[in-house]
DNA sequence: ATATAAATAAGGGAAATGCCTTAAAAGAGA
DNA sequence: TCTCTTTTAAGGCATTTCCCTTATTTATAT
């Protein structure tokens, strides 16, 4: 296993980021980064010419963005494994990208440790999710059927989570109605259903969970 | 002029960005990472014990942002260059930060050259813009204006402190008033203070001023 | 000594939240 | 088809937040 090196395309359009992930994996003996992309369209480009063997993949690209591009390439060549690799984003694309096909999923503001250990699992056929991710979501991908939520956790909607997002961001009922052209009245029974549905009283709960779920800071 | 080594301190909250600076300028001869902060606060302390020669500092950072970072430190340490370092190209922002007394400023989304060109153009008292950014704003710091601020600067007591920790554990004023011994009003005008030195304006800026300080979670 | 800051307390009012209710339209699934 | 979920919307009401003001006491610092 540890005979071959993981041969890694790194997709991210900011070069910084590249040079970053770059320089942590430069002194790993089985690690080579052997290809840069810039955006999901050139990623798959590359990917056919250059059988990699992870691709770390960043989900907001110009062109073409790594969701989609993930799709595609996990659709066309199979063994290939895509870590998601993003700032702090919702929940929708989370999803998005596991449903798209990736392995993994790991914030950009990483260390070294965590960054191996990702590859690492990921190259031995396993999956890896940043602490931040609840397990509910990582579930989701490790089950092949979809995960039914009989739990005593009941998930939130699209919407809900949108809305949550938003309170997340310090937006009031008012501001987040003009935000998504709704009746302030609509937004405030989100808000009412979304802390019923998590057991959560006041809004310093919910900002703590939307923190903790990713889908704000 | 390269006699001596231009050392630099790193202030980002990301430590990914961090670690892909500091790798791209590890070749460097003339140049020394000698310090990282992850935060306004955290950059102030480091710079008062550590007399670096130039700060890339992050406008968005937990704590105390770049722009009220920057003030600070161009208005104590005259001597210290302050090179903006940031994803955002917004109009607003820039002015702000060179107002604050910056001497630079370029995008994340950098090279190397580019990087060495702007640390080495700053060090020897020249301004830095990266291309994106018009040169009619870049005029405006060439004037010294003496840069003044009425900093909401304060930081908060024992007491706020305290009285922020229980709003961060999700308790109401009256909650915390009997936590305390306090009568609900009072717990209410500290939690006033509280948000006008912080500039804060609801519980949802609070809580996360709590968690980024520490105080909770 | 005297200004400054911190901690205490309160009045008053506008805005927002939290929680209950009902209800209609649209879509998905069994 | 019938049911369940989602999304939309609203009425009403108690509580809470948010913001302004003033004010006393105590400690700290110049």
């Amino acid at each position: 296993m540890a005979s071959k090196k993981i041969s890694i395309l790194i997709a991210d359009d900011h070069q910084i980021i590249v040079d970053g992930i770059r320089s942590l994996l430069e002194g790993e003996k089985n690690i080579i980064v052997a290809a840069e992309a810039g955006n999901g369209k050139e990623a798959i480009a590359v990917a056919e010419k250059n059988p990699v063997d992870i691709i770390l993949m960043d989900v907001e690209m110009p062109l073409l963005n790594g969701c989609d591009a993930t799709a595609i390439i996990t659709a066309r060549f199979p063994k290939i494994k895509v870590i998601a690799l993003t700032t702090y984003d919702e929940k929708a694309i989370i999803s998005k990208m596991l449903n798209a096909g990736a392995s993994g999923y790991i914030l950009k503001n990483i260390n070294k440790k965590i960054l191996l250990e990702a590859i690492n699992t990921v190259s031995n056929g396993g999956t890896y999710f940043s602490s931040e991710i609840p397990i509910v979501l990582a579930t989701k991908s490790a089950e092949t059927t979809p995960v039914k939520h009989d739990s005593p956790l009941s998930f939130l909607s699209t919407r809900e989570v949108e809305v949550l997002k938003h309170i997340g961001n310090g937006l009031s009922n008012s501001e987040i109605a003009e935000k998504l052209f709704l009746s302030p009245k609509t937004v405030e029974t989100h808000r009412t259903n979304i802390m019923r549905k998590l057991n959560i009283h006041n809004v310093v709960g919910l900002v703590k969970y939307a923190i903790k779920s990713g889908l704000v800071d």
